[in-house]
DNA sequence: TTAAATTATTGTAATATTGCAATAAATAAA
DNA sequence: TTTATTTATTGCAATATTACAATAATTTAA
């Protein structure tokens, strides 16, 4: 039914998957990395970098907008784009937490 | 059209997007933090663990599969399934990569 | 106010994903 | 071989996602 049956994990599960969804299209890791490399809130560039039209990207950001992975201030008549440090950090937080609950122990089949 | 232009991406990117897809997914995160918590080879308990139709989580296993993420087993009637520590870590180190790329400045918008 | 520049939204089309019922496949035991 | 057990696959149906063209909205400057 293409509808994921969220209601049946934890909260703690949905907002991992959630993350990890938003994180799971190129296009985003590559207006990210973008981001990071230039360190610092940049406008249009980003629709100029990235080869795909202006309005598919904006749907990307907004996606990565409401995670709070980025964030944008207008600027005069263009807004500026940058990641939210405390958000990446959180998030970082998380997934080190959900990566580092492997045991090590190579008793696997 | 829902489909994804990898071909504009580069090949980290598509890989980083790919893992992160399949972890989008809290039926996908509790098979994974189940075979973590466990930490064994375990045959069909997870269908009673997870709340969806077999089918349905044969499905998930076989995308973590895919991923390598999982391994299973064949073992009488019955199927092992297991965290690829190897894999495990490849992939928690692609994701740090990804994470550590943030250079803390906070001159940010 | 009007025009220019930039970003967001809407409409539409195509493909992808999720889920389950039904069924198939594979293996072990009787 | 037949039966039981377990997992995989197939065949839908419904929803979600991706992408772009066209358009709207917003802000600055003339």
């Amino acid at each position: 039914m293409g509808v994921t049956k969220s209601n049946l994990f934890t909260e703690k599960q949905n907002e991992l998957a959630d993350i990890a969804k938003v994180l799971g299209h190129p296009a985003r890791i590559a207006i990210v990395q973008y981001l990071l490399e230039v360190n610092a809130c940049i406008g249009g560039e980003i629709v100029e970098h990235i080869p795909l039209a202006q309005p598919t990207i904006s749907r990307h950001l907004k996606e990565l907008k409401t995670l709070g992975i980025i964030q944008g201030t207008i600027e005069g008549t263009s807004i500026s784009y940058c990641i939210n440090g405390t958000r990446w950090k959180e998030i970082q937080s998380l997934f080190n937490t959900f990566f580092n609950t492997y045991q090590s122990e190579d008793s696997c089949c």
